[in-house]
DNA sequence: CTATATACCTATTGACTTAATAGGAATATA
DNA sequence: TATATTCCTATTAAGTCAATAGGTATATAG
């Protein structure tokens, strides 16, 4: 299951993807919108500068903001930058220590079927359909 | 992601199906051929039997058997009951609190179009499935 | 009848993860 | 120079995961 990090983070997104483009917003306001504690919010929009999603400026006027139009962010990359795992299994890992039964498992066709599935899903929706697909509906 | 409770209450399900029908396989049996010790495969077994997927017998010449043919189990039942959680985030399991924010939440169509994929790909297949699919590759 | 093999039950442990908080250092700007 | 901000390191309480331990109940085989 998606945990709040991973959650919390699309919501951060989100309210960055739907504020006035290339300002920067401070971490207080996204908080007190989203109503997630601010100190909380700390820890996971650093991965997210860590990893190059958004910029952060600090001082006076700083905040954050987005690298990259709305549109060219998936769902699945923002998940993952957060720290979430969308894989099912823990030995399709790339990181995973080779399996002696892999060869006669009976659940491992499934698993990468069930992988390719959820990994197509969450990276072939961008952070601009979300938002659209609300104001529809 | 699949813990090893869901995926060792498949194996102990695809062991069983593989063996003699209808006759009491210890669980002493099965771990050894599985691999996994027979004291913590005890805590997912009696899930499984509790939730009448399997039947125990005690005593001399006891062990446990499927109630069904293979084929009428499916893979999200079988992890269901050993208590993985197939949803993809809190909000949508049955006994949920009420959110607030549901009617104006950018994602929620997301996870629920997520966990009907989910939902429909494990309940979709059936153990025996899993086994011919062995058979075949 | 008795020994034995088995399921069944309750509890405990250590390691790890999650969600959250705390206090401060660095750095821009007004 | 005061202030608003990001950035950094650490801590905590609660919960989960994986596994182990020791015993009780019960059926069968001999």
């Amino acid at each position: 299951m998606i945990s709040t990090k991973g959650r919390y983070a699309l919501r951060l997104m989100i309210d960055l993807a739907t504020q006035e483009p290339d300002t920067y917003i401070p971490l207080k306001d996204i908080s007190k919108r989203q109503g997630i504690s601010e100190k909380y919010m700390e820890n996971i929009i650093k991965e997210l500068v860590r990893q190059k999603l958004i910029k952060g400026l600090r001082g006076k006027g700083g905040g954050y903001k987005l690298l990259k139009p709305a549109s060219e962010y998936s769902v699945g990359e923002i998940l993952t930058a957060a720290g979430e795992q969308l894989t099912p299994v823990a030995c399709l890992l790339p990181d995973a220590e080779i399996c002696e039964r892999e060869h006669s498992c009976p659940t491992i066709a499934m698993w990468r079927k069930f992988d390719k599935i959820s990994h197509d899903f969450f990276y072939g929706i961008t952070l601009a359909e979300l938002l659209s697909d609300k104001r529809q509906g």
